[in-house]
DNA sequence: CCTTCTCCTAACCGATCGGTTAATAATTTA
DNA sequence: TAAATTATTAACCGATCGGTTAGGAGAAGG
């Protein structure tokens, strides 16, 4: 059997897992989850659906490796960003990035929203944009003023404006999402200097 | 044949195509578009599906019917309270109808949601949110206001705000999406007053 | 009564789904 | 080189998909 008895892993698995987690994020991105069949990505990499299976324990798994894949590359650059900006300048740091990342990886783009918001139904509902809220938490604090603003509410529409941003520059590529997102950030800052919280 | 050659309508062909409209948003609404199926919609309406493809000529055109019906009430609702409000304080009124309406018919919700995003994949894109800033466009003007700021972007930002506190509400439902887009609309009036534009 | 039309069911169709199995290349290892 | 292990394929499995077909209730109307 192959990695199944906790062996280090070989080359070749190495190399096919990371293959197979790279084509299953194309085919996300240019099906959706619905169309992104066993076959197909077996197809799309150049084997058959038997070995894909013998990589990974079942198409679920490679979705969710791809998955995480692409979220753990995304919470990367967006972390960097947000350690190398001041609390106060956190939350827009944190948009700004977010932007700048998803247009630079459309492939990661639609298996990280997909996921999130398909979510295979039964997932446990994380609060997607609670660490935003965090960020503007703090950002208020460190600028003196009051935090009992309803910032979850605040958050929610910060983040709704970049999946709707995002979205918009899917289906029209000449669509500028950094220059939204400064408009995006200004509202931010609006809310994020309000003193009637 | 059935209404195939542009008979009248039968009472009970009305009655069934009524009842499958129902039943199918209903199963949207509980398993979302993938899930809903043509035997699972048949199965859910109390009949097999020949049936239901005896009123619908496929399973597209019940789901289709399905999302138009919805969307209607949606329109239905959202202009109404458009109409009534003055033109300054029409995308408010856009805003706070859209939601409500969300949360009174949370059936509706996720069939008109996930019509709009999942799209079948091949529909004219068209402009989602472009009522809106239509809408905040003509606010503007009628404060005297300029309008070469990118309404098309703020439009977009809070349209997915409006996304982003329905899908709050659908899997937090104790969340209160009414109180949220009140705070949206004041994030909203600030973009329609700011004169930076 | 007998026909006609509406409405529906049971059975079936080919396609595709995710996944399994047995046999066999290909590569390491002894 | 021979044995053992890794990696892969072709064929198959049962389930489900959307859709078709043939036929039979059941009321409507002559």
């Amino acid at each position: 059997m192959a990695s199944h008895k906790s062996r280090e892993p070989t080359l070749t698995e190495q190399a096919r897992r990371a293959q197979l987690i790279d084509v299953t994020t194309r085919v996300i991105a240019e099906h959706g989850y619905a169309g992104a069949s066993l076959s197909r990505i077996a197809g799309a990499a150049g084997i058959t659906k038997a070995a894909v299976l013998y990589h990974f324990r079942s198409k679920d798994a490679v979705v969710r490796a791809a998955y995480e894949h692409a979220l753990a590359d995304l919470v990367d650059h967006v972390g960097g960003a947000v350690e190398a900006a001041g609390v106060e300048e956190a939350p827009a740091a944190y948009v700004r990035s977010m932007v700048e990342y998803l247009r630079d990886h459309p492939h990661h783009t639609r298996v990280v929203v997909e996921a999130l918001s398909d979510d295979g139904g039964e997932r446990h509902p994380r609060e997607r944009w609670g660490p935003l809220a965090d960020l503007m938490r703090a950002a208020r604090r460190a600028r003196g003023l009051r935090t009992d603003l309803d910032l979850r509410t605040a958050a929610l529409v910060v983040g709704g404006g970049i999946d709707a941003i995002i979205a918009e520059h899917l289906d029209h590529p000449d669509y500028d999402p950094v220059a939204a997102a400064e408009l995006l950030v200004s509202m931010l800052h609006r809310v994020l200097l309000s003193e009637h919280g």
